[in-house]
DNA sequence: TCTGGGGTCCTTCGACAT
DNA sequence: TCTGATGTCGAAGGACCC
């Protein structure tokens, strides 16, 4: 391990639910949640205003909206947020050409790699520096955690959070996390934090007593020496800029449970369809196709069968889904459905059968699919555009969505239902807004892109822009 | 309270090859 | 030729992470 805390870790705090905030002034303040609003959604970012009712994330809006039920929930806007996340990872890339993005809102960076940092106080300046530029280009705030490892840096983060700067000086490590709960370590959930408790191990001090072979007859070997290693803060894990993905795959839970066969190998076959559209997407192929099915009692399962080589053709992808889910017993209903495909490589090794057949079963399925439309005719709208333009009546209006209405200028919607969709009026820098109700198939209002959280100077060409977020 | 979606990694087991 | 040890691959499930 190195003996400057020149390892950094970033995490945006509650990055989603920021990200609302900065692009509608009225929620400034306020309790907002973000996440699937469907009966079976579950909170993906909670605002620190919202956390005060006990909402956190993983928590299901059922129970969310329960504990802070004047609370805005709103759907998560990916767009908006990977555009933010480019930002932040391109600024991060100005320290090192070693970062390491763990998601949308966190990454680390190896500081000593890219010569930006060498001591503890060339670290603190390249940190302090970082949370300013983060907040001059995105208007939103992000904690940095800086430490000799990974691990450390990472838990530095969690103690600066929210909108804060810690580092963990080499040395102090062990007495540190010595007296932390289990759970703190990487790669202790509530499985195995339970196994351990029950092998009366709470702290991180109590795992490094119990010794490497107990934590290895445990919890097996692999996760027993690495967090016996980690106990002692020992992690020589490198930032890895490049990782190779590994598997693509789609999934979809439904609002109720699906009983009826057709309609689960209907639904089979559109994931593969979409599971192959990403994956070609992303220029690759598989050979291993992966069936999920989650239960009406929320048993899993998952099938799966290797071919021969890699395809990225959708009817190979879709043949051997329906293949694998002749094999599942769905009696009783299932709530999700998912679709995989692993065993990836950058070409792919033609499959001539499969290429004969696509034809025939390209007519075929226009047939099923066109039964299907006639049975489910909203969701046949919401896939193709050109329905969707022919049934402006039955547009949806997503909750938090940006919209543009001819007259009122740009907003977003508040909630929509029985015909009626109510918009607020404001944008990133703007005052708070006014709210105004329309017939959802009003003519005037439009569905429109996200406005730039911080507005661009227009003398600014370096793409670096700076701004006063909240004034208008 | 009733549990998303997209991933990664590990373990176990059986089949098969050496 | 038979057998055991060992390694590899595929399949399934589980835990974890954000």
């Amino acid at each position: 391990m190195r003996n400057a805390p020149t390892i950094l870790h970033l995490d945006m705090d509650a990055f989603f639910a920021s990200a609302e905030q900065a692009s509608k002034p009225s929620l400034r303040g306020k309790a907002v949640v973000v996440g699937g609003l469907g009966m079976r959604g579950v909170v993906a970012t909670a605002s620190y205003e919202a956390r005060v009712f006990g909402v956190h994330s993983a928590m299901p809006m059922a129970q969310a909206r329960r504990l802070a039920p004047n609370a805005a929930y709103l759907v998560p806007r990916f767009g908006l947020y990977r555009e933010i996340s480019d930002q932040v990872m391109g600024l991060l890339r100005t320290l090192s050409p070693l970062v390491e993005p763990l998601s949308l809102d966190e990454a680390f960076v190896d500081l000593e790699a890219g010569g930006t940092a060498w001591d503890d106080a060339s670290a603190r300046l390249a940190g302090a520096k970082l949370r300013a530029d983060i907040r001059a280009v995105t208007g939103l705030t992000g904690s940095v955690g800086l430490a000799a490892s990974k691990m450390l840096a990472k838990i530095a983060s969690e103690q600066a959070k929210p909108d804060g700067l810690v580092v963990i000086e080499p040395g102090t490590e062990r007495a540190l996390l010595g007296p932390m709960p289990v759970r703190t370590l990487p790669g202790v959930g509530p499985a195995t934090g339970d196994h351990l408790r029950r092998g009366g191990i709470t702290t991180v001090d109590e795992i490094a007593e119990a010794g490497e072979d107990e934590l290895v007859r445990l919890l097996g070997k692999a996760h027993g020496h690495a967090l016996y290693a980690m106990a002692l803060a020992r992690d020589e894990r490198p930032v890895v800029a490049e990782r190779e993905t590994k598997s693509v795959s789609v999934e979809d839970t439904y609002d109720v449970d699906i009983h009826d066969r057709v309609r689960v190998g209907l639904e089979v076959q559109r994931l593969a369809d979409r599971c192959v559209q990403r994956l070609r997407g992303a220029g690759l192929s598989g050979r291993t196709i992966v069936l999920k099915v989650r239960r009406y009692d929320f048993s899993t399962l998952t099938r799966s069968e290797t071919l021969r080589g890699p395809t990225d053709d959708p009817a190979v992808v879709r043949e051997a889904a329906g293949r694998l889910l002749e094999a599942v017993d769905t009696t009783g209903g299932v709530r999700l459905l998912g679709v995989g495909v692993s065993g990836l490589a950058d070409y792919t090794q033609e499959d001539l059968f499969a290429q004969a057949q696509a034809q025939a079963q390209a007519q075929a399925r226009a047939a099923e699919e066109e039964t299907a439309a006639q049975e489910h005719p909203d969701e046949a709208a919401a896939e193709d555009p050109a329905a969707e333009q022919v049934t402006a009546a039955e547009r949806r209006w997503p909750a938090g969505h940006d919209v543009h209405h001819a007259e009122y200028g740009h907003g977003w919607v508040q909630g929509s239902g029985l015909g009626r969709v109510t918009v607020r009026f404001e944008t990133p820098d703007s005052r708070p807004g006014r709210v105004r109700t329309f017939r959802t198939d009003d003519a005037a209002l439009e569905p429109a892109d996200p406005l730039p959280l911080v507005r661009r100077r227009p003398e600014d060409s370096s793409g670096v822009c700076a701004g006063t977020p909240g004034r208008a």
